[in-house]
RNA sequence: ACGGACGUGGCGGAAUUGGUAGACGCGCCAGACUUAGGAUCUGGUACCGCAAGGUGUGGGGGUUCGAGUCCCCCCGUCCGUACCA
């Protein structure tokens, strides 16, 4: 005879292994594309699966996305909750590299790993629908979508991409008409020129095909690249910190080579403009916005004899001013314009200014450096000859690579002319020319010629006019945003799908994809500098050579997002009535960092496919919440090194202040590593006679696993940590010291050795990273995900502090006991369907009991609403004490609780939910808790009869007074001043002004 | 330098529309139970003060009957970007 568990304990462990398995076999989260259901789309920005597992900073986006999943599959959603790895990276072919490990199996192992670590935390992920970038049935469709972008070019005109052929149809038919050269090309070195539509037939293959190189979104040309020497490959912008790469920290010169590049700078403007669209934050959009840079301004054409130099100017009302142009050190035409007088400084200047890191040229902004390139170009109003320059403060890759100097307007202008003693004219009213340039924008023009006399704003139109008019220049709307390079000389990555014929790029047919990764003997370049894929046998394509660069990083993430709603598909990238059913990403939720990396090039490949037609929305994420980062808290010691020889001391003693010492035995080679408990730092005072202070001490991080609330525990560091000169140390504290595993006492207190803590990122080198596992195995997964929320807003950086975690597992014993502690019946009830009963009754629930319950209902709801779940956790502490308090062992009140806790702690939710409704389990296709419908809040538990009104006299809150709600405002104005409390704080004056808040407050104005 | 976010007890944080600042949790203090506790339960805990009372949301000013919340100035922290023409 089974009996009441009235007693039962809550077993994690038991509970979490049981419905682990049990979803797996129900199959619960998997999700069907079922049109007859609303969809709801929540996406996790998908790992690289690293080496290391998971620490318990990785989880915490993906639990808040699993709460949402699961809330809105509760409100009747079919949901997309899917999880997958971004498992092409260099860490893998890194570790190849060392260990000639095939990246794939280590990156397969690894992503066991991950799969194992977020089993554990009981995600609603659909698993059916895993993706992983660097599986062949994937990348087969991100080379496609590259293919599609070879095959496309941007049109101005439609202001979308179209197909190539649309464009060999219009140069057929009309040629090539300057406005779109100059439209469609951005660099520099890049230069359409005009041709006629008989000119274009007229055309050989190769001709044609170059030309067209130009308009392609996928493109190879010759382009400044970050070149990167010691990784002998090239990187993108985003993935170059201060001169050196971001991963390895090599040195990263600037090379030019022909390199495969994605035009989305053609998208620069709808990129900025649909930002406006986007629930993405403000900092994002506002990075987004800064990378991309626009800036209206006008391009100027300064003539050189028959050649000209074209710069690029947010100020053209200054043309007055310019006094000489400055030419970037790497632009094409320093060359040209320089005098064989000049050649030799310029080419050493040249040279040197090369030769300087982007960190050197970067971090030297006070110095000034140029050479004189000997020539003169014509100002394009004046005709006054306009001194050529080279000057290493202009960047290439912005805007012409020249720019017109106005050291009137311009302070680094200003200090270049300074410098080299060129003439500085005043272009602005006011303005003091021998302090300073004057920027403002809100100035007059001074300068000489029709433009005096006008505002800023106005003379820019102006000049723009007359610049037209001369056909020396147009208004132009310039950005900092560059084309992606795309090419990485990298093994591990999408092989690009292009081969060359006569050295021109042709694509590989689409039923030939996926161009198979090769297997090669070393994940090397080759001598010869080439990519490694150039290692690779055969490496060609109906016996013409193949491209040997493969795809950055972040090709596959561009687009994963579609693969998730159809992940199976062989004959397309994802079927037509799937892209249509679930659309865009309703709720996205990943890191920061990825602001101008990722979220950039996701939102162009949308908007590309979208031009396409291949689907119908062209932004991929309507929703944009950024998880903080979970830092740790190092603790660290006190640390430091006393040696000597062992003849010369046996014993080393220490002295504090207070006149105590300490003596200990040396070791036998006479060294020994110290470690000083927190509180003795301040007092320490000689070792052997010789003074200690805080500058001989050196702070050591001990692993946090060895720390609890700040207190070391020596003994398992002496035992179990991996750094022999921190197990071998001595620790000192004020009770005692430990030497060799043993523990000395000086006094009659409990051992304890105090570190400091500090609040850090969380890493391995600072032995402060908490694994996910160990806390499961402590506390469950169900206190991992609610503390993790606990900590604080979802979208604030917190630290890690694994003190706190034992009040949110309280709160789920104290919830489990609410449903375990009501009062045994006389006759005890069998279990059905294999569990037993609850000691819960059918009683009608109090009025305080619904209060709580509809509060909590509402509170929960609303809160997930907005995604504030640290707070819907403490109103489920609120309502297990306060229902506990109350003793309600009711039914009718603890089931819908089970339900909205549901989303945050699932196993215990769903454990409950069986003791609850054991018969429902009975059939196999039951989906659990999961499938309960939302209980709704109903607002007449929450309306109370009285409100305890705050009576504050001038703003300051002095008593409380009880009045029913019904109360008009002048019912409780009089109440209020007939109180006798009030009367006497009133001391018989009549207050100045009495204002009645209903509901809210009450302030008397004396 | 510019852009963004932020600043509240010993700590993490709450206060959703201008209306009782400090919810909830950690920690700490006291007590109960216990052979014991790093278990559990109860109570307390912003600061100053014996108290009455006063002070208090980075600092200063303002709007308002009333400001953590709105406005202006300043200080500080974190993140991003940067000779951007």
């Amino acid at each position: 005879m089974p009996t009441i568990s009235a007693n039962m304990a809550y077993e994690h462990k038991a509970i979490e292994t049981k419905w682990r398995k049990e979803w797996v076999k129900r199959s619960t989260y998997r999700v069907a594309n079922d049109p007859s259901k609303p969809k709801y789309y929540v996406l996790d920005m998908f790992p690289y699966p690293s080496g290391a597992g998971l620490h318990v900073g990785h989880p915490l986006g993906y639990i808040a996305s699993d709460i949402v999943a699961r809330y809105k599959r509760h409100q009747g959603f079919n949901v997309l909750h899917p999880m997958g790895y971004d498992s092409f990276g260099l860490p893998a072919e890194q570790y190849a590299i060392q260990t000639g490990q095939h990246p794939a199996k280590t990156t397969e192992q690894n992503a066991a790993r991950y799969r194992e670590q977020l089993d554990r935390i009981g995600f609603s992920f659909d698993w059916s629908r895993e993706v992983r970038t660097s599986d062949p049935a994937f990348y087969e469709w991100t080379q496609w979508i590259f293919l599609q972008l070879f095959d496309s070019w941007y049109d101005p005109r439609a202001d979308k991409a179209r197909p190539i052929a649309d464009l060999i149809a219009r140069l057929e038919s009309q040629g090539c008409q300057g406005q779109d050269a100059s439209i469609l090309t951005g660099d520099i070195e890049e230069f359409v020129g005009e041709f006629t539509a008989e000119e274009w037939k007229a055309f050989d293959e190769r001709t044609r095909q170059m030309v067209l190189q130009h308009f392609r979104l996928a493109y190879l040309s010759e382009a400044w690249v970050n070149w990167c020497p010691a990784l002998g490959t090239v990187l993108a912008n985003d993935e170059v910190k201060d001169g050196v790469s971001e991963r390895g920290g090599h040195p990263v010169e600037r090379k030019r080579m022909p390199q495969w590049s994605l035009r989305i700078t053609a998208y620069a403007q709808r990129l900025l403009d649909g930002l406006d669209q986007l629930d993405w934050s403000e900092s994002i959009k506002e990075a987004q916005r800064n990378w991309i840079g626009r800036s209206e301004g006008a391009l100027v054409r300064f003539p050189v004899g028959e050649d000209f130099i074209e710069v690029f100017t947010t100020r053209p009302d200054t043309l007055f001013g310019v006094t000489f142009l400055t030419l970037a050190p790497e632009h094409v035409l320093v060359g040209k314009f320089t005098t064989e007088e000049q050649r030799a400084a310029v080419e050493a200047y040249v040279n040197k200014a090369k030769n300087r890191s982007e960190r050197e040229r970067q971090a030297d902004v006070e110095h000034v450096s140029g050479v004189f390139t000997g020539s003169c170009a014509k100002h394009p109003f004046t005709g006054a000859d306009i001194p050529i320059w080279v000057g290493d403060y202009v960047l290439a890759g912005y805007g012409t690579g020249a720019v017109m100097a106005v050291p009137g307007g311009d302070q680094r202008d200003w200090r270049f002319a300074k410098h080299f003693g060129m003439p500085i004219i005043a272009v602005t009213e006011g303005a003091d020319i021998e302090k300073e340039a004057d920027e403002s924008k809100e100035a007059t023009i001074s300068s000489e010629g029709f433009l005096k006399g006008l505002k800023v704003p106005a003379a820019i139109q102006r000049a723009i006019a007359e610049l037209e008019k001369l056909g020396a220049g147009e208004g132009r709307v310039n950005y900092r945003l560059r084309d992606a390079a795309f090419g990485r000389q990298r093994y591990w990555g999408e092989p690009i799908p292009i081969y060359y014929k006569d050295d021109i790029p042709y694509p590989v047919a689409e039923q030939d994809l996926p161009l198979v990764l090769p297997e090669i003997d070393k994940y090397q370049p080759t001598e010869t500098g080439e990519p490694p894929l150039a290692r690779a046998k055969d490496w060609s394509y109906e016996g013409y050579p193949l491209e040997t660069t493969t795809m950055p990083g972040w090709a596959g993430s561009s687009w994963y997002f579609l693969r998730y709603m159809d992940p199976k598909n062989k004959e397309r990238f994802a079927s037509q009535e799937a892209i249509d059913y679930w659309g865009q990403v309703d709720l996205y939720v990943g890191g920061s960092e990825h602001a101008t990396g990722h979220l950039l090039y996701f939102r162009f490949w949308t908007k590309f496919l979208h031009d396409r037609g291949w689907i119908p929305f062209d932004e991929p994420a309507k929703k944009l919440v950024n998880q903080g980062m979970i830092q740790g808290v190092s603790q660290y010691t006190a640390f430091a090194s006393f040696g000597g020889s062992p003849e010369s001391e046996f014993t080393d003693r220490f002295v504090l202040k207070t006149g105590e010492f300490f003596e200990v035995p040396r070791r036998w080679d006479g060294f020994r590593q110290y470690f000083f408990s927190l509180e003795l730092l301040d007092s320490l005072d000689s070792w052997n006679s010789v003074a200690v202070g805080p500058e001989q001490l050196v702070p050591v991080a001990m692993d946090v696993r060895f720390v609890d609330n700040s207190c070391l525990d020596v003994s398992k560091v002496q035992l179990k940590d991996t750094r022999p000169e921190v197990r071998d140390g001595v620790f000192f504290a004020t009770s005692g010291y430990w030497v060799d595993g043993q523990y000395h006492e000086f006094q009659k207190e409990a051992r304890h050795f105090e570190t400091r803590p500090v609040v850090e990122k969380m890493s391995k080198s600072k032995f402060n990273v908490v694994n996910p596992d160990d806390i499961i195995e402590r506390y469950g997964a169900d206190t991992l995900r609610l503390y993790e929320m606990f900590l604080g807003p979802i979208e604030q950086s917190k630290p890690w502090d694994t003190n706190g975690i034992e009040g949110t597992y309280r709160f789920l014993r104290k919830f489990w006991n609410l449903f375990h502690t009501g009062s045994p019946s006389e006759t005890p009830v069998p279990s059905t369907h294999g569990v037993d009963p609850l000691p819960l009754t059918n009683d009608a629930p109090t009025k305080e009991e619904l209060r709580v319950l509809h509060a909590t209902l509402k509170k929960v709801t609303e809160d997930i609403e907005r995604m504030s779940f640290n707070t819907s956790v403490s109103q489920f502490m609120i309502a297990t004490n306060e229902l506990g308090a109350l003793k309600c062992n009711k039914r009718a009140v603890l089931e819908p609780l089970v339900i909205v806790l549901a989303p945050f702690a699932p196993h215990i939710a769903e454990e409950l939910w069986q003791k609850l409704n054991p018969e429902k389990y009975a059939s196999d296709t039951y989906k659990g808790v999961l499938a309960e419908p939302w209980p709704a809040f109903d607002p007449q538990y929450l309306v109370e009869d009285s409100f305890n009104y705050p009576i504050s006299f001038n703003g300051k809150t002095r008593l409380q007074l009880e009045f029913p709600i019904a109360l008009s405002k002048e019912e409780v104005e009089a109440a209020v001043l007939a109180n006798p409390e009030v009367q006497s704080r009133l001391e018989g004056k009549a207050p100045k002004k009495v204002i009645v808040v209903p509901r809210r407050i009450v302030n008397i104005v004396v």
